[in-house]
RNA sequence: CGGGGCGUAGCGCAGUUUGGCUAGCGCGCCUGCCUUGGGAGCAGGAGGUCGGAGGUUCAAAUCCUCUCGCCCCGACCA
């Protein structure tokens, strides 16, 4: 391609819009425009990085033996309504009325869909196991569209389904989809990890995500450095905090705190560390309320305590049932003398003399203590790691940080094929719901991930896979007839071959536009015809990534770029 | 959805507090000259419903009301 013949507007200054480094280099090189919030053009750089990806995506699943299939984004209400995520998706779901009055829905995934295809093609065990997958536009009215690409309204996911006749069969299905995963990731030349996950709305047990560290990833994820043991916030388990030894119990003390009904709050005004408070929580569980125990400086994670309660979703009480329960004004909440079950944390069951509410309003009790001053009903892992947290596994202290998801493979079971009734005959002619799988992989977010880890003040360093283009020639003075007519010869030679991908920059202009230019969009290797070229005949190869410099005669120029290209892919 | 901010040329911004003549600056763009190894220089030029509607006023980018859009923090989120 010649630079002047395509499109890539590039910018020199930060567009307004963007906050973080990827969603600005791509706007800068010319490979997205916003439309609309949470909506992008790609235009043709972004375009062929897209398509790149996409290619990549594909020949990993077709190998592992998925079928690809495409499917609509309109998508009807009623199957939603039938698996129960009509709910579950709630605002998030984008829906238009059509002329006839009837509400259609933009599809946010594809479960329902295929289920109910599978279900309807597929009645014998004789035609299981079967992956399909596709690769589309996705739907979803983001509260808060945010970083570019990384998080929009629209954009596209590779998912694949799977359907096995059996949990065994699922745990190969399973196999196949991660492990082509980590050949797809890998190929991408993503730095990622796997993490442990919760489910979530999508219903099932194991699940896995695929992270790409980052301080701008809105994920978090726990990881232990020393043993490799990794999972998300919400699924993340850490070793019990082990009893002090030797604590003398002192006497319970009423004391007036007014006003003061955050820990925050107590903690500054009694002089007491919020490691050695208790918080009192009113949660309502089967429309009882209840109290949960957190050591002050702790989190409550809700996903652990739907699971401990044995429910569907947990809510906090509100305010008139907190005042009814504890007797005291928001804030002054205690397990002492209370009547509700009282469920408490592990950390809290090995803490002495704390700061408790005194279901009092405007007092709190100093020097509480289980057993002697009030009764724990059950002790359970109800909280979010917090930093100093230890290793589950190896007892070494845990890491947490931030990473972007590229994907996520989940372990279904039968929630989809039982609501959308995918059954089929087994060996013995019973019927039985189908075992399912699904897999998903934000195709933006791997280019906006990927940049994001690669890149410096310059622009893009792009991936020789992922390339727009693998080289750029710039001849330094178009005016010249000597290096244009090079700049020609070498680039009709080099398109000649298919896996080379070439741009020509013939804009006049000077060069040190162009050499920011091709910095900028990232190509790995430079070609340059100029100084050199009149002094000596010999053409200059420049990598992006190293900066390195090696000279070439032409005649040599194209083994030479054939040779870096084997360099440049081991990695 | 709660809180904050912004909207002026293709892009980045000043001007708005305290209303005043023809609305500015940098980059980019067009023409010419010159220049050709890291975002040159000179000369000339094009480009604006000041987000939109209504109002106040002799006079509105500037004040008031309504409205649309965008961004940030939070909540939310396979």
């Amino acid at each position: 391609m010649k630079w002047s013949q395509s499109l890539i507007p590039t910018l020199k200054e930060n567009p307004s819009e963007a906050e973080i480094d990827s969603h600005k280099l791509m706007i800068r090189a010319g490979l997205i425009r916003r439309i609309t919030a949470g909506a992008y053009a790609y235009l043709p750089l972004g375009t062929l990085v897209l398509n790149k990806v996409i290619n990549i995506v594909r020949e990993e699943m077709n190998r592992a033996g998925a079928i690809e299939v495409f499917l609509p984004a309109l998508q009807p209400l009623n199957l939603l309504e039938e698996s129960g995520r009509l709910n579950v998706f709630g605002d998030d779901l984008i829906t238009f009325e059509d002329r006839h009055g009837k509400t259609t829905a933009l599809g946010p995934t594809h479960e329902e869909i295929i289920t109910d295809i599978v279900g309807n093609e597929i009645n014998s065990y004789r035609q299981l196991p079967i992956t399909l997958y596709q690769i589309q536009t996705k739907f979803r009215d983001e509260t808060r569209p945010r970083f570019g690409v990384l998080r929009s309204k629209e954009f596209i996911m590779k998912d694949a389904y799977s359907f096995d006749i059996d949990y065994e069969g699922l745990n190969k299905s399973y196999k196949l989809m991660y492990d082509a995963y980590c050949r797809i990731f890998d190929r991408c030349d993503l730095d990622y990890i796997v993490v442990e996950a919760d489910s979530g709305a999508m219903g099932g047990d194991v699940s896995h995500e695929f992270m790409v560290p980052s301080s701008v990833g809105e994920d978090v994820l726990i990881r232990c450095l020393k043993c490799g043991y990794s999972a998300n916030r919400e699924r993340a388990e850490f070793a019990p905090i082990p009893k002090e030894n030797h604590v003398t119990l002192q006497t319970v003390k009423e004391v007036l705190t007014p006003n003061k009904h955050t820990i925050q709050e107590v903690s500054t005004f009694l002089k007491v560390s919020s490691s050695k408070m208790v918080k009192t929580m009113i949660y309502i569980s089967n429309g009882e309320p209840i109290a949960v125990l957190l050591r002050g400086d702790h989190e409550v994670n809700e996903t652990k305590l739907t699971k401990v309660l044995g429910q569907e979703a947990v809510a906090l009480a509100d305010h008139t049932t907190i005042e009814h329960v504890t007797g005291a004004r928001l804030g002054f909440a205690g397990p002492v003398g209370l009547k509700t079950r009282i469920i408490a944390d592990q950390a809290v069951s090995v803490l002495s003399n704390f700061v408790t509410g005194a279901n009092k309003s405007d007092f709190h009790l100093l020097n509480v203590n289980t057993e002697r001053d009030f009764k724990i009903d059950q002790i359970a892992n109800v909280r979010y790691v917090t930093k100093g947290d230890k290793c589950p596994k190896c007892n070494h202290d845990l890491d947490i940080s931030q990473g972007i998801e590229i994907g996520h493979v989940f372990k279904l079971g039968t929630k989809y094929s039982d609501a959308l009734k995918a059954k089929f005959l087994d060996t013995n002619g019973k019927e039985k719901s189908m075992i399912m799988g699904c897999y998903g992989i934000g195709v933006n977010r791997i280019i906006a991930s990927l940049i994001e880890r690669s890149h410096d003040e310059n622009g893009i360093i792009w991936p020789l896979l992922l390339a727009p283009y693998k080289v750029i020639i710039i001849p330094v003075n178009v005016s010249d007839t000597n290096s244009m007519q090079m700049a020609n010869s070498i680039y009709e030679d080099l398109s000649n071959n298919p896996g080379i991908e070439v741009l020509l920059d013939d804009r006049d202009l000077r060069p040190g536009v162009k050499f920011k230019d091709a910095d900028l969009i990232g190509i790995p290797i430079k070609i340059i015809i100029g100084r050199k070229f009149t002094e000596t005949k010999e053409l200059e190869i420049k990598l992006r990534k190293s900066g390195e410099i090696f000279l070439a005669r032409p005649e040599n120029i194209k083994s030479k770029i054939k040779e870096l290209f084997e360099t440049l892919s081991k990695y």
